[in-house]
DNA sequence: ACAATAAATGAGAATAAGTCTCATTTATTT
DNA sequence: AAATAAATGAGACTTATTCTCATTTATTGT
């Protein structure tokens, strides 16, 4: 059973944005897939549904309204991910062979410690860090289906 | 004084790539400019000395002989670093006002623990893990010229 | 050192991702 | 329900990257 706050509509009037069809569609979709989706194979999902232009005009308000996440896998390809309120911190594994993205939780101990690391870097080199990613690629061996 | 294995020439030979002269001003300008940079960048150190089809080119070919690193910034643009032999393994920082990238080392004690958590993830996903990525965001605050 | 052969280059055409424009449609506010 | 503001669709436009092909440059065998 879906929890009220995935609900496109919630999401959008709890973000004070208006309730639009393609924001709803596209909202749906990225819900529906459940993992990270590169934009290509988001737009190939809603041909049909929702212009192009539209497409990226909705990213980008996702974005603005931090509720999506944005990368680029190692073939640079763009890739976008719903941050919704019940997702915990988590990483991102790529394989190289099928494409797909992966979520990845690590553990708080080895969080804590990228942390204490981060706070060194930023004495010794006068930054500020925002933020950070750990990113890992490699294989889906025996389970993937679309992996030869 | 430079390394001998800096030198263009040797790099190129040491992977039995033929020695042109577009490859030879590519890695130059790499080597001289001595941080990750971006493709847009170096198109523009290099203009009117290598044509762009061929700069593509020239990158494609060290990608294949792995001594190019690719990757994005937080806004997307390709980014470019080469991999010599003397450097080890580190990790990138960006700065989300002026662009630039570090290079970051992070402590041996940090990275043997995060090898510990891909092998965790290894097992737990049947995922054969090959690479990995730190990536951090942030400002440069006071120390940069190009901010503000 | 020199042909012969193979590989790389330059210039610009082709492709594709992402942005922009503007007339029309859809939400929101009153 | 009308007025106003915001969002959309369609396609033109821009820009990064790839491709094509005639020419140039490197490599190899003698």
């Amino acid at each position: 059973m879906k929890n009220m706050t995935q609900e496109p509509r919630n999401i959008l009037s709890q973000h004070k944005v208006s309730i639009t069809n393609p924001r709803i569609i596209v909202l749906d979709t990225l819900l529906d897939f459940g993992n990270p989706i590169t934009v290509e194979e988001l737009q190939s999902k809603l041909k049909g549904k929702v212009a192009k232009s539209t497409l990226y005009r909705v990213l980008n308000d996702l974005k603005k309204i931090n509720i999506l996440n944005e990368f680029t896998s190692p073939d640079n390809a763009v890739v976008v991910e719903l941050i919704l309120e019940e997702d915990s911190h988590h990483h991102h594994l790529f394989c190289s062979d099928c494409g797909e993205v992966i979520d990845v939780e690590l553990s708080d101990e080895f969080e804590m410690m990228l942390v204490k690391e981060m706070e060194k870097v930023q004495k010794e080199l006068h930054f500020e860090i925002k933020d950070h990613r750990v990113e890992m690629f490699g294989l889906c061996t025996d389970e993937c289906s679309n992996c030869e």
